[in-house]
DNA sequence: GCATAATGATCTTCAGGAGGACATTTTGAA
DNA sequence: TTCAAAATGTCCTCCTGAAGATCATTATGC
């Protein structure tokens, strides 16, 4: 499965869904359905935004988890 | 922006485009669009499987590049 | 206790990926 | 070189789920 580590490193930050929409402009409902990993679709721009405002890299904020 | 590298994977073993198609169960079509870049939404399913086929992890198929 | 902010949940709209079909190009064997 | 099969590119339709808005509920702090 992918793994969305968003949550956490919200946590690490204390940063709240709301902060997070605002301040990277992605939809408070995508925010919310990553931070509940309930997303199964993702946006390439929606990545980028939480990238850049984050500070990380792709492999940070989603992790390949082989669980056969 | 985010780099899709599956290409410069695929071409480092040298894999055809119906080889991943066929072997992940992944769209050809898809396999396409992320080949060439011009996907802007990726289901997590479809990272998942590639990243399995390619046995690689998120943040060797998919960088994060600041061109602020 | 009360006002405000934050979150969760739900609905509609719509962009674009998924999947399939067809055309074209490439490849390899005869 | 010829021809058939494979691979790729392109176009079309269908359908999922993110985007965006709204409302109800919960949490925060003054």
């Amino acid at each position: 499965m992918i793994k969305c580590h968003l949550s956490k490193l919200m946590g690490e930050k204390k940063l709240k869904i709301v902060d997070v929409a605002r301040e990277t402009g992605v939809n408070r409902g995508t925010v919310t359905r990553l931070y509940h990993e309930t997303a199964s679709r993702v946006e390439l721009e929606t990545i980028e935004a939480l990238c850049r405002y984050l500070g990380c890299d792709v492999g940070d904020l989603f992790e390949f988890v082989d669980e056969q």
